[in-house]
DNA sequence: TTCACGACGGTTATTTCCCT
DNA sequence: AGGGAAATAACCGTCGTGAA
């Protein structure tokens, strides 16, 4: 569709639509155009290419003009500015000035609420201010959670419960300061308000409030809202490698204001910095070395003569001592000690450490006089060494971003036998910042068809997420029984990528067995199944 | 030795979300 | 509208490090 002006006079003004057959798929019931001028006024025009329902006119196309001088003043307001007004009480308001076509209309449709809230974020994001999402309303029918109703508001609406300090000097006790906040309340009304349609899974907005009893954010301002200062995967991926490199978030966020070439290409602060790094720290602190135990103890399972051993103080992982069949060999031969990783203390692999320095010789020292009798005893030699960089030093980096909180993930599909699909998907869920979804075969996946019950977790990919960027989880499925206790369940784990983005079970039990009424599986013909995840880790790999 | 900067590891006020 | 709870953002004290 174009919309076009003449530039010169007279004022006439020419709407073109092309495409005419597909407003009837868009759900818009009016289209308003430019706001153009003419004889001293403004105006504008108004098409309903399906009609406008309201003043009965279904199935005909309808078009106004509309004069828009005192379009958005209500009145008895009057205009201070281009888009500020004051009403008789001496209340200011303001309204936003956005792009045609932005502004939310009454009565527009949409085919999901995510939709419907994106919309107004975007709009919110052109005219200035922040939103929040507010009241909504659910209703679950079957299994399925609908969203009947849901406000978005302004951000400077009001906050129900908790008085803020500044206004609240009753907290005398209370020594801390009160926190600047990028939020100030103002009781603002601002809002839109979206309701599904009855017979009909689209939303439409029911109610729009426009004017704000504060100014908004300008536009060379906008990037330190809340909303954009949310860092990017890529932006927190620097901030993990910069501190690999023993650069903490305040230089890296230096390097990357010197990189991008100013502030304004940088999303978020140095404070927002901070906290990711302080969350990348909080996950590795006690997840990557489990990660890298796990490893070992898998190698230590396959490798023939293969030695791995710990030293754990504090909960802490201070020591990793492994040697393999080879190494063993050639001590016996040589005499020579041939693999140590001495210190594992700061949780991380670094280039620089696969060199050693004075201190881890110390370290692996003490190790050795701390395990006396073990494989190399106080009597072997030190002056020898020989490195063994365990491969995935070499190709791995140990880095995510959020602590995956234990979370059991269930999923009842309802009627199975009437599933007529080969292959049935959960809805999305999201654990940290990853999105995850369950597939299930009813009748079994290709080999094992109409054998067996196929179960699989997979990621959902969302563009945000790198090519090379892979997910590690550890999970746990399971199959409810529902009058037993007797519940199947299997673990296993996976690396999650683009080229592998499924992982499970084929033949997590047989159809018999989950058909078998004794079992329970299937109480009034719904089958529920659970995922548990029970470890996450977000990996890059290094060339 | 002093000083400034910044990392680290927490804490907590504020915001957001969701429910009734 | 109001409440409870979770998530998030802002802040703090201490300590290590490198430069002056």
């Amino acid at each position: 569709m174009f919309i076009s002006k003449r530039k010169h006079e007279p004022a006439h003004y020419m709407l073109k639509i092309e495409s005419f057959s597909l407003l009837s798929e868009v759900k818009t019931s009016k289209i308003e155009s430019d706001v153009f001028e003419a004889c001293g006024h403004k105006w504008r025009l108004d098409l309903y290419a399906n009609g406008n329902n309201e003043e009965n006119g279904a199935n005909h196309i309808a078009l106004y003009v509309v004069i828009c001088d005192s379009k958005s003043c209500p009145k008895g307001w009057e205009s201070v500015a281009s888009n500020v007004y004051e009403t008789p009480n001496g209340t200011r308001y303001w309204t936003p000035i956005v792009p045609h076509g932005v502004k939310p209309v009454l009565k527009a449709r949409f085919t999901t609420i995510e939709q419907a809230v994106a919309m107004y974020e975007e709009y919110a994001q052109l005219a200035g201010f922040g939103t929040r999402l507010g009241t909504s309303k659910k209703v679950k029918i079957g299994n399925e959670v609908i969203t009947t109703r849901r406000y978005v508001l302004c951000s400077r609406a009001p906050v129900n419960k908790h008085k803020h300090k500044e206004t609240n000097p009753d907290d005398i006790d209370s020594t801390s300061p009160s926190r600047r906040s990028n939020v100030k309340v103002t009781d603002c009304k601002a809002c839109v308000k979206f309701r599904r349609i009855k017979k009909s899974t689209d939303y439409e907005i029911y109610g729009f409030v426009e004017e704000h009893n504060h100014g908004f954010t300008s536009p060379e301002n906008l990037d330190l809202s809340l909303k954009r200062r949310k860092l990017d995967f890529s932006t927190q991926e620097f901030i993990a490698k910069c501190r690999n490199a023993n650069l903490g978030p305040t230089k890296s966020h230096k390097v990357h204001v010197a990189i991008k070439g100013g502030h304004h290409n940088v999303h978020g602060t140095v404070v927002d910095y901070k906290n990711c790094g302080r969350d990348i720290r909080d996950f590795i602190g006690d997840r990557d070395a489990q990660m890298i135990i796990d490893k070992f103890k898998a190698r230590s399972e396959n490798k023939v003569n293969y030695t791995f051993d710990t030293h754990i103080d504090d909960m802490e992982l201070q020591l990793i001592f492994w040697c393999d069949g080879v190494s063993k060999l050639n001590y016996e031969a040589f005499g020579d000690v041939l693999a140590f990783d001495a210190t594992y203390h700061t949780n991380m692999f670094h280039e620089d450490e696969t060199t050693w320095g004075f201190d881890k010789l110390i370290s692996l020292e003490s190790f050795m006089e701390g395990k006396n009798g073990y494989l190399f005893d106080d009597s072997c030699v030190f002056g020898a060494e020989v490195f063994e960089v365990p491969e995935f030093t070499q190709v791995d980096r140990c880095l995510s971003l959020k602590k995956p909180p234990a979370t059991i993930h269930s999923w009842t599909i309802n009627k199975v036998s009437a599933v007529t699909e080969d292959e049935v998907h959960s809805e999305v869920f999201k654990v940290g910042k990853v999105k995850w979804k369950l597939s299930l075969f009813p009748k079994g996946l290709n080999s094992v068809k109409d054998t067996h019950l196929s179960i699989f977790l997979n990621i959902h990919y969302t563009a945000a997420f790198p090519n090379d960027w892979n997910v590690y989880a550890k999970f746990k499925i399971r199959v409810k029984s529902q009058a037993t206790e007797n519940d199947i369940e299997k673990e296993t784990n996976n690396w999650f990528s683009n080229s592998v983005d499924s992982s499970g079970f084929p033949t997590i039990m047989t159809l018999s067995q989950l058909n078998d009424s004794e079992n329970g599986f299937l109480l009034n013909d719904n089958l529920t199944v659970e995922v548990e995840i029970l470890g996450m880790g977000v990996l890059k790999y290094f060339v």
